[in-house]
DNA sequence: CCTTAACCGGAGGGTGCCTCCGCTACGATA
DNA sequence: TATCGTAGCGGAGGCACCCTCCGGTTAAGG
């Protein structure tokens, strides 16, 4: 967003920026995440050229509109983890994480980026994911819900599957999470 | 294929067909799901028209070049119901639709149509898999590796989400594959 | 052979992608 | 407040691909 080191942007710019993001939330909602970049444009109000100088590919702008979502992924993760009792916290995160899965449509192929690649574009946000996801992952373990020697990535490409395998059935989300994590409890 | 109840296509048509479909599967694995149709009729020596003709929409092109592999995959699962002791078809069978899914590229969205679409385009391949998925569950449920209470769509589902999972870290697929047949066992 | 309808193929119109560069206007400076 | 250098704007235009349509071609039955 600021041209790192270097003088802010222009006001204008600004505000074309956060217009784009704006729109694009909207289109991506509404249309999906294929929906043409020149009507976004059109809806923000800017030429196409506006929107490739701000954003350069399509990926980098659901990055940024998705960015948001990712946030609030992992604020939930740590209020989780705070306020539920021993290992109630994983479950109701990978909760959440399937219901985005249904209502916010792109996200997932976005997430799976984040969670796959390691590109300069995506490393923040899978940094952040990484670490939240950890964080609910550790109270698991002590709470003794979740065997020791799962992984980070483990859980977060597990939840990303399942997430994937539910999104056109949100009503099998909760039967099918139960199998998972009883497949992630210590074994007897 | 064939014209339905009517005469048997025209020599050229049937030619045609199959040079398409050896080229489509070709292009599909060697440059993704992406590829562009007019490339595939290039290299199948037919014009863009002839493909559409056969192929209306690029999905029913993958669809037809996937059957084939839709079709050895319920064949693996007859067989392995068959050779294998016990519990140990399942592991197996889904060890294998991993494995498609890692090479095959473009396979998965077309499966994930087929499980989630009953469409007309579909329904042949839906019936399929769910029938030999069906006979390997039975089995692992006979063996009492699986809790009864698992459907088939559960089981197709998860093994999908599995797959899109792994499918960028085949080396992680056996471990995840185990957490999942954990969560399906019988719990204690 | 002759006929005919099944089949072929590619021109062409449409849509969306992305770049490039002349123009605009922001905001620093005096 | 006027001036000016430049960051930022925007859309024309070239390209790639999609898909349809219809005049020409040819397999195959009589």
């Amino acid at each position: 967003m600021t041209t790192a080191g270097q003088r802010p942007m222009r006001a204008d710019a600004r505000r074309n920026y956060k217009r784009l993001l704006t729109e694009a939330k909207r289109a991506f909602l509404e249309h999906g995440a294929e929906v043409p970049l020149e009507d976004i444009a059109r809806s923000a109000g800017v030429g196409i050229g506006t929107l490739y100088r701000h954003f350069p590919t399509r990926l980098a702008l659901q990055e940024a509109v998705y960015h948001e979502e990712v946030d609030e992924l992992c604020t939930k993760a740590y209020e989780l983890v705070e306020s539920e009792s021993g290992g109630e916290a994983l479950p109701a995160w990978m909760r959440s994480f399937t219901t985005y899965a249904t209502n916010k449509r792109g996200l997932m192929q976005t997430m799976k980026e984040v969670i796959d690649r390691r590109s300069d574009l995506f490393s923040r946000c899978h940094d952040e994911i990484q670490e939240a996801a950890g964080a609910v992952l550790a109270a698991a373990k002590d709470a003794g819900t979740v065997r020791p020697e799962v992984s980070v990535s483990d859980l977060l490409r597990l939840t990303h599957g399942l997430s994937v395998a539910t999104q056109h059935v949100p009503e099998d989300a909760d039967r099918l999470l139960s199998y998972l994590l009883d497949g992630l409890r210590p074994q007897g």
